[in-house]
DNA sequence: AACCAGGACGTGA
DNA sequence: TCACGTCATGGT
């Protein structure tokens, strides 16, 4: 595990080092605040993993997940920040009164979560997912159950799991990729569970480590891995970069 | 004014 | 399987 030539344990501390505790997932009536962190002002908890709390804040992240697909988390806590002027996300059955909502104001939803694009497609995708997770009854779901969920891809199905349930599936975006493909880790047309599965046997840690990182990879790339071409100003991973 | 943002799905080869 | 078009608002 040591002797791999991937070393992802030693990015994951360099990464850790130059932007400390990322603090995934974002609750957003979690009082915590990390000061010029780009996409949100609070709702992160740094090096505090104990979340969610409560049936509430792991609803509130399964929504957060179908919201931010494709699109930036400022755009998602507008939307979430609508959602609770709707409903109080702090008190009562979050998934059940959410659940009444889509049934009977669906012009109300759509306004509300507008910000975060695809307005149509989400709706459907969130009315799938809230009702998937009412059938769970508080049961933790498995990975192809949740990926069943039509609106839940790969990356959507992990991130529930990883970061609403805890669970040790390592999460891969578009950002891991630029990353890793620049540091010749990983091949560009790699399938989805191809990559995760090179993470899991390579990167040693548990599941607050891998929530940690990936909140670091996508800290690092918003930094160096926005704009084309990805990564050539990367120097804090420029010793990693394999041949 | 293009381009991108914490993707997923349907379609046709 | 896989490449491609579609979905959509908002920031840079």
């Amino acid at each position: 595990m040591g002797k791999s030539r991937y070393k992802l344990n030693e990015i994951y501390e360099k990464l850790l080092d130059a932007y400390s505790y990322q603090g995934w997932w974002p609750i957003i009536n979690y009082k915590g605040e990390i000061p010029n962190k780009k996409g949100s002002i609070k709702g992160y908890h740094p090096n505090d993993y104990d979340f969610p709390r409560d049936n509430n804040e792991q609803f509130e992240i399964i929504i957060g997940t179908i919201l931010t697909q494709n699109t930036s988390w400022l755009s998602v806590e507008k939307s979430l920040n609508n959602l609770n002027k709707i409903i109080d996300f702090t008190e009562g059955n979050l998934s059940l009164k959410f659940k009444e909502l889509l049934e009977t104001e669906e012009d109300l939803v759509k306004n509300a979560i507008k910000p975060a694009g695809y307005y149509n497609q989400k709706f459907v995708y969130l009315k799938n997912i809230t009702d998937f997770y009412i059938s769970l009854d508080g049961r933790k779901p498995g990975r192809s159950e949740v990926l069943s969920v039509k609106g839940v891809g790969n990356e959507t199905a992990d991130s529930i799991l990883l970061y609403a349930y805890g669970m040790h599936e390592f999460v891969v975006d578009t950002y891991t990729r630029r990353i890793f493909v620049n540091l010749n880790y990983i091949d560009k047309k790699d399938s989805y569970i191809k990559i995760k599965k090179f993470f899991q046997h390579n990167f040693n840690g548990g599941v607050n480590e891998y929530q940690e990182f990936h909140g670091l990879i996508v800290e690092h790339a918003k930094h160096y891995y926005s704009k084309k071409p990805y990564g050539v100003d990367d120097k804090l991973l420029e010793e990693y970069k394999l041949n």
